[in-house]
RNA sequence: GGCCCGUUGGUCAAGCGGCUAAGACGCAGCCCUCUCAAGGCUGAAUCAUGGGUUCGAUUCCCGUACGGGUCACCA
């Protein structure tokens, strides 16, 4: 029995290598571009830290006309959930961050280096898993899960590194013959890496976001191909990521400590190992602790979360490209109106230690998102949210569209629009009283501050309406009058006039401008009231007066 | 516990041996102003810690503390 015999016996129907390295050429890009993958598993929802790996891996790729990729990792059955895939794919298509192959619903795909999702590359592992066999750098093993646990035991009862490495890999040197006649007889084994690594010896690893970093080398037996003839998350990873051509490994920093297996793998395996760039996540503070954001316990760490408050998904983005390369600010500010493609992303500038995540930020960043937003945009983007989330707010948008698209016009489309919408939740509130049904369905509750005499409100509220309102002023001419209004109720005419000498007057043209705006609308604080009420129109705002004063 | 990584204001951070230690969010105050949202200005607030090296350390080296990651037939 030679290793080609075992191999043989082990894998009969696996093809020779040569096959897959002709069915997938190098990849003929230009030179410099960077070829990119995400590679999450469809093991629950989408995650904002693998929005963010995909994003900075893709915006890399971009910048350099390389390739972004899509590979689906469902080497462990177990763990698979239902629409995982699909989740995975509508949530890069929510931000518009299609790839350029792999994956694009749940069944489909395109590109050339296919199939892009692991479960069906089966027999390219087993390919590569012989190979290694017949070079006589994998072994079958036997070992029992007894057999292990009880390993386990004893290395850590006498304090050493648990794990199947040196002497404790009890089926490493079993000679062929002993393989073979346990294989023949049905004895349940595994494929693992026979690992010519030393733990007493160091190897360099150069991060390209981490930098330099020393690992002892590896010498544990890691398994390859599982029970179920699934490849572990290592081997699959250095047979994908060679065969796809990927230059640029992004992915979180928990594998860090893998790279001196992965390194070994690929040389093992004799491919060019890529570039690590291993990506700190997003933590949150947790009682003073930092924390990964958690599936679990954290409704932030899910990407649905910010569509379901209506966060613009262009906002999210921004504000994970803010946390990647803090030098996007000051580009943002500088280039208000690019594409964030235009951005030069440097990934060597990332943060090496994990962010906080922000909420209050991420809200800023959305804000100032939405008030570059034409009322137009506004108004698709605030509907398609409302149907999915707020079918009052739906109706009132779709009861008459002219008129929203004229609230959302207020202070909007200037050089300092309006920022008052952080997130199409905010939308109803916002707007609400703009609406007659929904104005007067609600209890006003009208407070006019300084000025609290009924008789004097009512006067302010008559005279306005029948002697100076009219809806062709220009707004100079519309506050002139209201100012004028002012000083013929003895009010002040300027608020500086009346902060001057506060005892001269009962109050000024602000305190009287406030008993309109309350009446007009139930609030005190409101956008621009000459546009209000221009959108409202006479007839609507004399019918407000009447109800204000009734109360 | 072993092995890695990290630590600049409340948060995100710039910095790369000599600076009054940028900027942004948040906070406070002022200005503008018919009220808000903005915008403008001002302010409070930071180099974890102890040793070195150096004429000089936030920056380089070592230790300590704290935080994080990883040690599966999971990814």
């Amino acid at each position: 029995m030679n290793y080609k015999e075992l191999a043989d016996l082990i894998f009969p129907d696996a093809k020779d290598i040569e096959y897959y390295e002709n069915k997938y050429p190098k990849r003929n890009l230009k030179e410099g571009a960077v070829v990119t993958r995400f590679a999450p598993s469809p093991t629950g929802f989408m995650h904002i830290g693998g929005l963010y790996q995909a994003l900075v891996a893709r915006t890399v790729a971009k910048k350099t006309d390389g390739v972004f990729f899509l590979r689906v990792e469902d080497t462990d059955q177990k763990r698979e959930i239902e629409n995982g895939v699909t989740d995975i794919v509508n949530s890069l298509k929510d931000f518009n961050m299609a790839p350029d192959e792999g994956m694009i619903t749940d069944t489909e795909e395109i590109g050339e280096y296919g199939p892009y999702k692991q479960s069906l590359r089966k027999d390219i592992y087993q390919a590569y898993a012989k190979y290694m066999l017949e070079q006589g750098k994998a072994y079958p093993c036997f070992a029992t899960q007894e057999e292990l646990d009880e390993m386990r035991a004893k290395q850590e009862a006498a304090k050493v590194r648990t794990g199947y490495y040196g002497v404790w890999a009890k089926y490493r040197n079993l000679s062929l013959d002993e393989m073979a006649e346990k294989i023949k007889a049905g004895v349940p084994y595994i494929v693992r890496f026979k690992s010519q690594g030393r733990e007493d010896r160091k190897i360099k690893h150069k991060d390209v976001i981490k930098g330099n970093v020393d690992f002892p080398e590896n010498d544990q037996d890691i398994v390859i191909i599982k029970a179920d003839g699934l490849p572990t998350y290592h081997f699959a990873h250095a047979v994908d990521d060679h065969l796809m051509g990927t230059t640029h490994v992004i992915r979180s920093d928990e594998w860090l400590s893998s790279v001196p297996l992965h390194l070994q793998l690929f040389q093992e395996l004799g491919f060019k190992a890529p570039k690590y760039a291993h990506i700190s996540p997003i933590m949150k503070n947790d009682n003073g602790n930092k924390r990964k954001l958690s599936k679990r316990k954290d409704p932030e760490a899910a990407v649905s979360y910010y569509e379901e408050l209506g966060i613009p998904s262009a906002a999210v983005k921004e504000y994970l490209l803010n946390i990647a390369n803090s030098t996007f600010e000051n580009w943002r500010r500088q280039n208000p109106d690019k594409a964030i493609e235009e951005f030069d992303f440097q990934l060597n500038k990332m943060s090496v230690s994990g962010a906080l995540f922000d909420m209050v930020k991420l809200l800023d960043v959305s804000k100032i998102v939405i008030s570059k937003y034409t009322a137009e945009e506004v108004y698709k983007y605030s509907l398609a949210w409302a149907k999915r989330h707020d079918s009052e707010l739906a109706e009132m948008l779709e009861s008459n569209k002219d008129y929203s698209l004229k609230i959302f016009g207020i202070e909007r489309g200037n050089k300092k629009p309006r920022k008052d919408i952080a997130k199409w939740s905010d939308v109803k509130e916002t707007i609400e009283y703009m609406y007659d049904d929904k104005f007067e369905e609600k209890e006003q509750n009208y407070e006019y501050q300084t000025i609290s005499d009924k008789e004097k409100i009512n006067e302010i509220l008559n005279t306005y309406i029948a002697e100076y309102y009219d809806e062709d002023d220009e707004k100079q001419v519309w506050f002139d009058k209201i100012k004028d209004l002012a000083g013929r109720l003895g009010y002040a005419k300027e608020v500086k006039e009346y902060k001057e000498n506060p005892e001269a007057f009962p109050g000024h043209v602000g305190d009287v401008s406030t008993v309109l705006r309350v009446a007009l609308t139930g609030r005190t604080n409101t956008p621009d009231m000459y546009e209000i009420m221009k959108i409202i129109g006479k007839d609507r705002i004399k019918r407000r007066f009447e109800l204000a004063k009734t109360k």
